[in-house]
DNA sequence: TCACTTTTATCATTTAGTGAAATAAGTTAA
DNA sequence: TTAACTTATTTCACTAAATGATAAAAGTGA
């Protein structure tokens, strides 16, 4: 049982329209007829619409197939060049920028560093300015960029575009969407990052078309994107999926969040950190020095540290037993694992997949896809981007609940 | 992004007819003026709709309201007698069955003994006769029974009506549903028992409207329904949210399901049976004794016996331990906790709102509501009638997902 | 060149929602 | 009691979108 809702000749146009152009977007170069097949479609509506999408100048005709025996099929693709979007990902102390095509081909990117302890006014000028230089540098009509997607760690109200809390920035409650939106006039989208990353999964990636997956990010947070009946989930009041503060160890150590124990506190990449400096406090050999960061560290656990190793390993355990309690829960039928952690290679991945096997429920995770695919910048930055294309293309079913 | 649909003439004929539906059904008798206003539609056309589902018998008008000044309103209902609906709940050896109207008031009930570990066919036959039986004490007309649902424990998929595996009968992939469906010449709905409570609250209950919510219920088990984006969560394959089989003491207790530390084997009633009976064995001083039932122990708590106290508090602690990964992963508006296991009263569920708290993620909490809410047989085997009541007022968008 | 195939466009038909106007059925004040 | 006003519901002309048949376009092959 959904939301029931009204329908009306509008919402059934849209609703055909956004189909056409869902099918040719992720289905690549089609003829009407193939449409008309694949859409379940008549004829005359797939010929109606599709003319109204090349006017509108969101579809192009490419080219023409061999013939089969009678006249060739005109090929029908995404206007590479209907619009383009732009996505910034903040980080602690800088931002990057990705400006995209609508198949989420970046054709520029750049970094750009932030000031510390900024006020948000002080930070949106200089992220606008940002966008404004990526954009330039891709070398496009201004009037084509349909939008900006903004991710970042915290608790986003994505519907009202405000951050609720962002660990890094310490705000509290900033509209940064539409303080971005003003000075750039352009439509801004705000999102969790993770969220920003599943969604461009969700429409570029292995997740297309699965109605039920999860994207773990490994990296200084634990961060969780689900995706649930095709859709992204939410949760109440934008609280997306904490899984990185679940409890594991009600004694364990203190995390960031206050509360003992939390995943994040004992498997997170600064966890790790923390137990070496521990470790070598303690008289532990080990190539290792307090300093080492988990580059170093990954280098030294392939050399044959016992040390690095064994953090590693410990940090993989505890991620495996989060995430079998994500699966006991979720149940998704993908899972993929990114972020900037998944370079500690199988040293932490291993474990890890071991301790979800060991501790999912029996049979859950029978044809379940696990999927390890590293995420850098710019795939954090492109993942913004896609949120903006994911606008473009929603359903109309989700857009505007009007009245009802 | 939901998965695109095609639209036609039929379809929003459909969204409307269940959307006048349902405001009917929900709220009341109303005139057609009012179903215009919440419905959004036009007079013209709530004014023919209406007088369909008067046609079809679904409605009836009952009554006028007072004037206010004007033409008084036919007032609109659901029509009480357009059909009625049978639930079915099973247990270890012995299943409930109750008739309803559509508005889920249940108007025959009747329990009946399982013989044990007999074939599925033999069951079925049992419950096609209970069945039977419970129409004919409801004195209603066989023709105007809509469906039969049948709730349990286990693994179900409920789209195939297929159950994967049970932990009371100990079956493996026998198709009930169908099986019954011959035997009574009624759509069967199979689904597992958690999940017909969930959709129980969710049509008649505090669930009502509201998008994302989850329902615990404690007992011989520990059961979770999830509602997300208003709509019932099965995962992948029907594997439900396994909140029973988290682990959360890696080197805890044996579970039933092979593994050490699950919450079920921590806190459900039989885990306190089982700590029950060690304490008593090293002597602990109590005036239980070793055949105590779980009412027993909650009226030793009551009359201030410290292992009774003791033993609740522990079970609730896990219990609140759990929920509150259940919180940080889900976080719901609202939570339903019901089943036998409430019925322990405050020194079990105390001490799992305290642990509840202390270990969901900062301010995920707040604003969401936490209900304690009894249910014992009557209200499974309503839950499992609720489960037909669903499929007659369910969405036309989640029906049929026909060529596309 | 002709017969056949395949693709795409066009057009009459159907039908559900829309909104205005008509009808029905009240109330209220003179 | 009647006229004026209110409110509820039905009716009806209108519109627009999908449908399906037919026509037109554009090819192949003997």
């Amino acid at each position: 049982m959904n939301k029931p809702r009204r329908g009306n000749r509008n919402l059934m146009r849209a609703m055909n329209r956004n189909l056409l152009l869902n099918i040719i977007r992720s289905q690549g170069p089609l003829s009407r007829t193939q449409l008309t097949e694949l859409s379940g479609l008549s004829v005359g509506a797939v010929s109606q619409i599709v003319t109204d999408l090349i006017e509108t100048q969101w579809v192009t005709e490419a080219g023409e197939s061999d013939s089969t025996g009678g006249r060739r099929q005109v090929l029908l693709r995404l206007n590479p060049t209907a619009g383009y979007v732009v996505g910034l990902k903040l980080m602690e102390n800088r931002a990057v920028c990705a400006v995209t095509d609508l198949e989420a081909t970046v054709l520029s990117y750049l970094e750009r560093s932030l000031p510390n302890r900024e006020t948000p006014t002080a930070v949106a000028e200089t992220l606008s300015q940002t966008v404004i230089h990526a954009v330039y540098e891709a070398d496009i009509a201004r009037e084509k960029v349909r939008g900006l997607g903004v991710g970042l760690a915290g608790v986003i109200n994505s519907t009202a575009g405000i951050v609720h809390y962002s660990p890094f920035f310490h705000w509290q409650n900033v509209p940064l969407a539409d303080i971005l939106a003003q000075e750039l006039s352009l439509p801004v989208y705000l999102e969790n990052d993770v969220n920003t990353l599943t969604i461009t999964e969700q429409l570029f990636g292995p997740g297309h078309g699965v109605a039920n997956f999860a994207v773990l990010t490994i990296g200084r947070g634990i961060g969780l994107g689900v995706v649930i009946n095709h859709q992204l989930y939410r949760g109440h009041k934008g609280g997306v999926g904490e899984l990185g503060h679940i409890t594991l160890l009600p004694d364990g150590p203190l995390c960031d969040c206050g509360k003992r124990g939390c995943l994040e506190a004992l498997a997170a990449d600064p966890a790790i950190l923390r137990e070496l400096r521990h470790a070598l406090d303690n008289g532990t050999p080990s190539c290792l020095t307090s300093d080492t960061m988990l580059d170093g560290l990954t280098q030294a656990a392939e050399q044959g540290d016992e040390l690095a190793q064994d953090l590693l390993k410990t940090s993989g355990h505890y991620l495996g037993l989060g995430l079998a309690t994500m699966v006991n829960l979720f149940c998704p039928s993908l899972i993929i694992i990114s972020g900037e952690g998944v370079t500690a290679g199988p040293h932490r991945l291993d474990p890890m997949l071991d301790a979800l096997r060991a501790h999912a429920f029996n049979g859950l995770l029978e044809d379940v896809d696990i999927l390890i695919k590293h995420a850098d910048d710019q795939a954090w930055a492109r993942g913004a981007a896609g949120l903006v294309v994911g606008k473009l293309f929603e359903s109309p079913l989700l857009q505007s609940p009007q009245t009802p």
